[in-house]
DNA sequence: GATAGTGGTTACCCAAAGGATACCGGTATC
DNA sequence: GATACCGGTATCCTTTGGGTAACCACTATC
């Protein structure tokens, strides 16, 4: 008899699984939610944006702006009047339905930061204990 | 006579932004939720885990898993005493903090599915909205 | 004893993500 | 004239993600 198996799980999470995949498909990568938080405050430029989204380079946020464009997330309007030529960037509609996963990141981080923050609240390490009970 | 800016954003959104980037450091990549999630039914043994979050590697999960132990988001134990040694893998009282998260991220997927499915939306009058979402 | 299968880790290597720097044409400011 | 701003692009480089395959200890089967 090789090892006792834990529960067989149910597979009601292998359909949650696809639609998390699909949304970290989209928004995955560094800059994306960043970005997007940056537009919450309304309409910027590009200067404007890459120093909101502190650490970002240009070639980076072009790109980025490009790919959250193309998914109907925000979009680009181009003053060719103005001199020099003047880029607005606006979140859509669409991109504001990104607000809930923002916020639940954003209360995350918040709260993460404290918890990493008290000092040892146990007086063991989780790491070696297992296998020293077990020896 | 420069360029017209728009309005200046309230910084009100650079203490979300920093909460943000610091969740995104934690979770960011590919895995980390998948893997979280596939634990959410129940603990489970490594190659039991690899099956639920189908195409991840062998190697891509070990990594991963000690990244998640790391933040103290799971636990790992080891029978030794059984034959091939097992190993077990348990969310954490921790990481189930993370459900919001990946709430609102399954949630959102599973929108934007039906969001991308749909042809073209609606060219037509407000009015026509409105009546709809009285109704 | 030879072979194959399993749970889990590691070494080797390649492709993609991301960073640094330079540059463009035009304008405005010192 | 020198400098800075604007909205990027091109080039080079480092870091990371991720695939392949070998490996270990053990067990089962022929």
């Amino acid at each position: 008899m090789p090892i006792p198996q834990p529960l067989p799980s149910h597979h009601e999470c292998t359909g949650a699984m696809r639609s998390v995949r699909d949304s970290l498909d989209l928004l995955g990568g560094k800059w994306k939610l960043p970005i997007i938080l940056g537009l919450s405050g309304g309409p910027k430029r590009f200067k404007q944006l890459q120093r909101e989204v502190t650490g970002i380079t240009a070639k980076m946020l072009s790109k980025e702006l490009k790919e959250l464009e193309m998914n109907g997330l925000l979009t680009r309007q181009v003053q060719a009047d103005a001199v020099p030529v003047a880029v607005t960037y606006t979140l859509a509609e669409y991109g504001h339905t990104l607000f809930p996963v923002i916020e639940a990141l954003h209360a995350w981080g918040q709260q993460h930061r404290a918890h990493i923050m008290r000092p040892a609240p146990l007086p063991a390490p989780p790491t070696a204990v297992a296998e020293e009970v077990l020896a």
